[in-house]
DNA sequence: GTTTTATTTGAGAATGATTTGCATAAGCAT
DNA sequence: ATGCTTATGCAAATCATTCTCAAATAAAAC
């Protein structure tokens, strides 16, 4: 069984789990979202997952969305687009580089920032639900600038 | 001369020096965005700018936080909520706490995790042009929990 | 101070992303 | 299979933001 058949199915339980319905299209979106290593947005998700089912609305994608969000299953980010953006929530969290030229996103993961992020929080008396650290960068040129 | 009077000239000049024109709006937007001490977003400062002049539209607080934008003089932001909102940039760089409960925002600042961050663009081969951290948190119970 | 000229503005229409209402379809516990 | 409840599709509604265009007005030139 393929890594992403797997891994939607640990999803479907998860939902379950939650008395939440794990309908055809609820599966598809799973599915696009399991093999989707990029950070698609809503629109994407949907021509992807129309491929596995056409029946699959833009109005159901949404509301998915809202559904595995809630259940932690996907991260919600907005970069610098308008439009929000998604991942899978099952990797190991990490943060992103986004190349403000080219849209390309590198992740990152960085335990000393993040403990000291557990400092800051507990000075004020806080503690961190979640966090969002994005790097807005440019590449380096060797040798002259352009 | 109070502070605001004086720092709404301070980012006049910034705006003049690029050509940019002052006028009886712009110098409102500037005044609000100069006293608020919170992040309000566009309909926040909409409303604001019409008590010091009422010829003050929501088209032009769009049109102008996108020019004061440019010119380096406000910071967007893009928190939870689905709305941009807003910080005038002369106060020295600082990062946010989000009070998940509350909407309250704690600015904050720390040297070190940024130096981290340069180390780890650095490792990519970039450089960073801004970055955003924002810690989602919830008060710490003292004792029981509610 | 008046004229010139390019910018900026207000009002509302247009856009793009996301949400919602409602009638129908379909999970899932029994 | 049956029934109850939730999910879906479609289209209309919302929300934030941008755009269009004629009229107003800064700043520059006289």
């Amino acid at each position: 069984m393929s890594d992403v058949t797997n891994q939607v199915k640990q999803f479907e339980d998860v939902l379950r789990a939650d008395g939440v319905r794990i309908t055809r299209q609820r599966t598809a979106i799973l599915a696009v979202l399991a093999e989707a290593c990029d950070h698609p947005d809503a629109n994407e998700l949907h021509r992807r997952a129309q491929e596995i089912d056409p029946a699959v609305s833009l109005a159901t994608v949404y509301r998915t969305l809202s559904v595995l969000e809630k259940q932690g299953v996907v991260h919600r980010h907005s970069f610098a687009d308008t439009s929000a953006r998604f991942e899978t929530a099952d990797v190991p969290h990490h943060d992103h580089i986004i190349d403000i030229d080219t849209d390309k996103i590198i992740e990152f993961r960085s335990p000393e920032i993040e403990r000291m992020q557990e400092e800051i929080a507990e000075k004020y008396g806080y503690e961190i639900l979640h966090h969002k650290l994005e790097l807005y960068c440019r590449k380096k040129k060797k040798k002259k600038t352009t």
